[in-house]
DNA sequence: ATGACCTGTCAGAAAAACTCACGGATATCA
DNA sequence: TGATATCCGTGAGTTTTTCTGACAGGTCAT
């Protein structure tokens, strides 16, 4: 019992008290009332069984036994203190660990990398582009950049950022080019399409979207990622199906078009957030990618 | 704001399961359960920004960060553990200092203070009797035994001990003996009597209590303390009202004699402890006390 | 004396901590 | 390879602690 430690709370509070000569001004650096630090000193006379302060005048004065106690913890508090302090700078410090598909890094990212360092330097901010499936779980990722359809995980705090607008894209050098121009969706149905393993309900959906069956639908090449499937719709393979926000720069820049329109998905591209750790950045992160996917949807409009 | 350290509960919690590296052998040391510690970690990582355990199999592994807390506030703890246990100890091994007015003191406390020392050893019993009025507040006194009617004042605890009975006594070989033997307590009233300034109102209670006037009262030579009234009533100066638990020594041994009785007053013989301190010594006390008192009524009345 | 200032105390309100029960994950044992 | 035991994390609800706000008493300077 004796190794026990009394409470905290009241050392701490009679080493504030100790330290300043006054019960007002500890409570002052506390935050709290005089008579919270009145009664925590109170308590910790009680567990030690012994006088700490003496009644001097209008105020307080410490005795021998309290002299001796507030050499000890504030030197303990203080070392606490300053070990704290260190951990908190680092972690403001640590640069923010983003997970993102590679899809998503090479066609809005990268452009407007420059602008976001040059916006929230503090964050430090460094991408990490997934091998293979993205895992927002992963330890040493703060958090990911991802499309994905609710309802979300409960031990990510998920922070939705847009809506997800998914459309047939085509290079306007592609040799199909002239048999697609025809702006009626069912002709897609008659010719092969590109297409991705990670989103193999894109197609289908947008035609479900567009009225047209399924059935029909002749797959051509597939990639395993959406990255390489935009690449080959910008080298004019073929009729591929994308999110729009991807191929915004494409379109902008007249190396894709999409003459059949977009659809409205059930995705969001959302921040996932690790619950465990939430950093405050992320919500610094989420505000500052709202403004720029809205920035460009303004930017479109006019 | 980052002077300000984080709760100090958790970082309790914390270096206990760092030191134990076990989130459950942690909740055992500090008598609660595994859920309470792991919330406490939890809700330090997030003050700090930091992750300080991470899993390791089924148990916990410290991160670097936690490494170097842990070493920080283990050291911080154990200074504070051993400031702590210092002063307790030093606080149980100081002596306990009890007031006591000299009569008591010389009556009935010196006589029984032998057993008192070798059944309560611990309690390094100081007695330190009263010079003039006896304050129970006064610094340095841990506890006071006196007699006093209610109401008790609210600073004070007030451990009751047994109830006095108060009564005239006289030597035998007073002078006046031979004149006072007659047992009618009215006989009284014609001789003049011993009194103490300290308890004016003692021959006025007694007599009141046998039905007869007071106004017709002689009193004769007046002590300022009833210390020197019982000397006197020993040395056969006179007839003396007392206490009998103050007599109760001198009428087994004979010295003197209570031809008259005793009555039951309003006040009581209690301990008197300042709430402010509180030492736990004083309960323990009391109890001997009691017993002490118990011990001899059973004594006279077999 | 009066006002400014400080501390102590109380009842009730607010906040923190705890418990209990459950779920998921990982070792151990048969 | 299941079955079992152990360990940690989490949520709802409750208990315990702590704080507040108001007041009282004491000291000091004017």
């Amino acid at each position: 019992m004796s190794r026990d430690l009394p409470s905290l709370n009241a050392l701490r509070a009679f080493e504030a008290a100790a330290r300043l000569q006054s019960v007002s001004h500890a409570a002052a650096e506390l935050h709290v009332t005089h008579g919270a630090v009145s009664r925590q000193i109170r308590a910790l006379e009680e567990q030690l069984g012994v006088t700490l302060f003496d009644k001097d005048g209008r105020g307080v004065k410490l005795t021998t036994a309290g002299l001796r106690l507030r050499d000890v913890a504030s030197e303990a508090f203080e070392r606490l203190r300053g070990a704290c302090a260190d951990l908190r700078r680092e972690a403001e410090d640590r640069p923010f660990v983003l997970g993102c598909p590679g899809s998503l890094l090479a066609r809005w990212f990268i452009p407007r990398l420059d602008r976001l360092n040059r916006e929230l330097p503090e964050l430090r901010l460094q991408l990490s582009a997934s091998e293979g499936e993205l895992d927002p779980r992963r330890p040493g990722v703060d958090a990911s950049l991802l499309f994905a359809e609710p309802p979300w995980p409960t031990d990510m705090e998920v922070l939705e950022l847009a809506t997800e607008c998914i459309g047939p894209v085509v290079s306007p050098h592609c040799p199909v080019f002239d048999a697609v121009r025809n702006v009626e969706p069912a002709v897609l149905l008659k010719l092969p399409v590109l297409h991705t393993m990670s989103r193999p309900q894109a197609w289908p959906q947008w035609l479900r979207a567009q009225g047209l069956e399924t059935h029909d639908l002749h797959l051509s090449q597939g990639f395993e990622h959406l990255y390489f499937l935009l690449e080959a719709a910008t080298a004019g393979l073929g009729v591929a199906i994308a999110p729009k926000t991807l191929v915004a720069g494409d379109l902008a820049a007249g190396r894709l078009v999409a003459p059949w329109g977009f659809v409205e998905t059930d995705a969001r591209l959302a921040l996932w957030v690790p619950r465990r750790h939430g950093d405050p950045r992320a919500e610094r992160l989420a505000g500052w990618l709202r403004g720029q996917l809205q920035a460009r949807r303004v930017e479109h409009a006019s």
